[in-house]
This record gives structure tokens, sequence and C-alpha cells, in this order.
DNA sequence: GAATAAATCTCGGCG
DNA sequence: CGCCGAGGTTTATTC
């Protein structure tokens, strides 16, 4: 189920969405008369009032007022948040380690409540810094590997556009993402997205692999990788190789938007 | 009408949503499948995704990814918007004029969406602030005005705490609040808010001023109030009463949830 | 983990 | 409008 939708729900049917949907590392949503309580780095209460909820899978919460971008209370990604039902009001808690933190919100009554599975494969791009990098690559192709060769730039899919599409030395096909900082685990999830788009949508590519039996490589690109990104490329067989990206891109540049 | 949610609805039902949001000055919340384009302070693209957009009264505007506290694109409060029909697409542009900032959201596919008129009369209490503005009236109770007599501390009604309730030298009741900052529109519609609870709502305080023909009172007590905030205190009939907050006010001072 | 630096910092206050 | 300072700053990078 890719996301629930509640009008009016009474505590517990709320509960149960919030619980399903935690588990599910669902992004939950809730519209709610409500108190707040913080307990950690400072101390705080907000009084009874209706609020925006937000718990994301990365173990942020938030909660917004009808005024600023700041939610007016919230939890950092990595806490933990757990429901319950306390004299028929719903209390939502969220915890945090270090430093040791609390908070706490009771709602009397949700006007609605949804669940939500995000399919976002996308990291934000500042306008510069991939193009360099690609720039540089199409330039010196061998910096990639011995033999390669682009033969196509922001080659368009269903769920984004894949950086350099080129051919390794034995004719195999390879799906290259740059990435000009350290690469996380969105990146190699990314490639694995393409590599999937790639091989579902029929293309003059794909014919030919299909009748001269190539292969199809996922590569990413970037000056390093972390911890988790290294484990799901193993897992998915998508290979890493270290490149730092062209030494003038943290110079000011004049940019306008045509360059995309 | 407080509030109204669509599963599923097309791009046109949507565009009448944001719409009459936007008129009503409702929260606007929408998961939608789109990209995102900002220029501005930087230039930055957000290829195809699925989001969570929310639009304030305020002029925010804020795109969620399903990680981080922050949102990945948004605009300031004050920020105008606007929603357009292109090429059965929908597009959502939000503007700012000092700095020259522009917002542009591309949705081609809406999970659901809503709008929502939240009452919400309260702000944030950091520990210790109100608090202490609160003990020194208690202390010095002729600060406010010679002869003034509080009766109770944190009364409660309907909509929250009121800090100070009293009674003046010819034994009307008095509905103090206090900022410790200056006084903002809030401040005002709160004890607007508590003098209607507190005149609805049976209580022994009420008999009193019934039977001796005694007013209630509004007072604001804040070290200073804003023009937006004066015009609605005149308009209401409600007084004001500069007071600074004690000097220690910054001091770190160890406080607990007791205090609440 | 702690320490450091950048951010479309945000937000409030004051001139 | 601008600058200045604080923030439960957040976020990423480095050690």
């Amino acid at each position: 189920m890719k996301y629930k939708l509640l009008e009016n729900p009474d505590i517990e049917e709320t509960y149960d969405l919030i619980d399903s949907g935690i588990r599910k590392k669902a992004v939950i949503n809730i519209f709610a008369y409500c108190k707040v309580l913080y307990e950690g780095r400072a101390l705080s209460q907000l009084d009874w009032g209706e609020r925006f909820i937000m718990l994301k899978p990365d173990g942020s919460f938030l909660v917004h007022q009808e005024r600023k971008i700041d939610p007016v209370n919230w939890q950092p990604p990595k806490s933990r948040h757990r429901a319950l039902i306390k004299e028929n009001n719903l209390i939502l808690e969220s915890h945090r380690r270090t430093p040791k933190e609390k908070l706490e919100v009771e709602i009397e009554k949700v006007h609605f409540a949804s669940f939500a599975l995000a399919e976002d494969y996308q990291e934000l791009e500042l306008a510069g810094y991939e193009k360099d990098m690609g720039d540089m690559i199409i330039k010196h192709p061998n910096m990639i590997e011995q033999g390669f060769t682009p033969t196509a730039r922001e080659y368009n899919t269903e769920h984004g556009f894949i950086d350099i599409l080129g051919k390794d030395i034995e004719g195999n096909i390879v799906v290259v993402e740059l990435k000009c900082r350290k690469a996380g685990i969105n990146a190699v999830k990314q490639i694995r997205r393409y590599l999937k788009d790639f091989e579902e949508n029929d293309n003059d590519y794909l014919k030919e692999v299909k009748s001269k039996k190539k292969k199809i490589r996922g590569l990413l690109v970037a000056p390093d990788i972390n911890e988790d990104a290294k484990e799901l490329l193993e897992e998915e067989g998508i290979e890493f190789k270290a490149v730092d990206p062209p030494k003038e891109l943290r110079s000011d540049k004049k940019v306008t938007l045509d360059i995309f």
C-alpha cells in the first residue's frame, strides 16, 4: 500500500495508522488539536492548539504551526518515535540519546491523518557542481577507466537523468552516476533505479546489449563513499570509482538558469 | 469550512483547492510527484520525485522529502504564491522581491491534497522566561498598577492558561497576560480569547462580577508592543502596561519540568 | 563519537 | 530597508 488517508479518525484508528506507518518507514502527516512538551537541550511548552505534525522515516519529527518556515517543535533525524493511548488521548513520543531529549505531543482530536511511502531518488543539485565533474569526464574519459567512451549525457529515464551513458572497452553499456561529494546511500539507490528503468524500457542500447550478449554496468563516480552506500553497492553489483571533482569547483561563479 | 481533503484528485480539482485555500488563508498540504526549480540566492534543481508540499498563510512555502527536518526547497514568509495549469501539469510558483527569488514546483500527479484552517492561539513558551516575569509581578503587584492584587496564577481556561488573574483597587477582575518580549498581535488575540472563555464559563469570579456589578478587564503586560497589536488592543478595549522583564532573564538557570 | 565551518541558514530586534 | 546576534540552530566534513 503506497499511502493511507483517514478523515476524522478516532484515536485508535490514528494509533493504528501511525504504528503501521512507522513500521513501513512511511512519512506520517497529521492535522490535530494537540499540546506539545519538549525537554532536552531546553525546556518548552506549547499549549493546546491545531497543528500539523510530520514524522519521517529517518527519525525526524516536526510540529508546524501556520506561520514560519521552521517547525515550532521538532526532533532531529535518528530519534525514536512511538505512539500510545493514555486516558483516551493519543500521545506521540520522540526520544534521542545524545543529547538526551524528549518530545511529547498529546493529541485530543485528529482532523485527518495519513502515511505515505514516497518514491524519491533525487538529491538536490546545486548548480554547477555535477556539471563541472561531467565536463571533466567527457574531456578525459580514461579517468573513469581505460577505454571508456561516453555515448550520451543527461540521458532521460522515467525517474530522472543518467549523468553519463557510455561503453567500456568490451562494448558493455555503462550507466555512470556522478557525485561531487562523498556519495551516500541515495546515490546508490539512484543508480539502481536507473538500471531498472533502463532495462525495462525499450531503447537502441538495450537491443544492442541483447543481440551482442553484452552487460549493463552501473558505476558510481565520486570522491568518496560512505559505509552504508558501500554495502548496498556490493549487494547490487554496482561499481565505484573514486574521482576528485575539478579544483575550481569551490570558486564562486556566476551561474544562470541556462546551464540547465 | 474548516478543512477540505481530496484523495487522488485530478490537476484541476487540486488547482481549485489550492486557489481557495490561498484565499481563505489556510494551510495547504499536498503529497505529489513533482519537480522543483529554485532561482534566487542560489540556483538549484530537484528532479522528479514524490514530496510533501506545504503552503502557509504567512507566505511560507515548504517542500519536504522523507529525510531531514529542513525542507529541501522553501520560500520564506511574505512570499507570494500562485497556481496555474500548463500542459496538463500543475505549476506552483512562489516569488519574493528582496532578495529576488523564485520557487517553481511542477506537479504531474497528486496523491492527496488538503487545506486546513488551524485554530491556534498559543505561542511556544520557553522555560524560565514568562515565569521570571510572573514571579516579579506576584512579588511586586504594584508594578502593574496601584492596588492590584493577584488572586490566581496559571488559571485554566478552555484555550490555555491565564498568566495572572487578579483584582484592581475597585474590585474589578483583571486578566493579565505576560510577554517578556515586544508583544505582537497574537498576544492581544490570546487575551481576547481568554476574556471570551472567562465570560462564557461559569466560575466564582464571574458570579462575583455579576452580583457586584464589577467589570472584567484585560491587561497585557510586556516591555513593548507593536503597531498592529496596539490597534487591536484599542479596538477590543484591552489595556497595556509597559514592564521590563527582570534582568537575570538571560542568565543560565537550571530549569526543570515542575515549573510548568 | 567530538570539533569545525557553511547555510537560499531562520528569526527577532534595533536603527 | 539594512545590519547584528542567537539558535533546542541544522548539516556535512574531518579527525
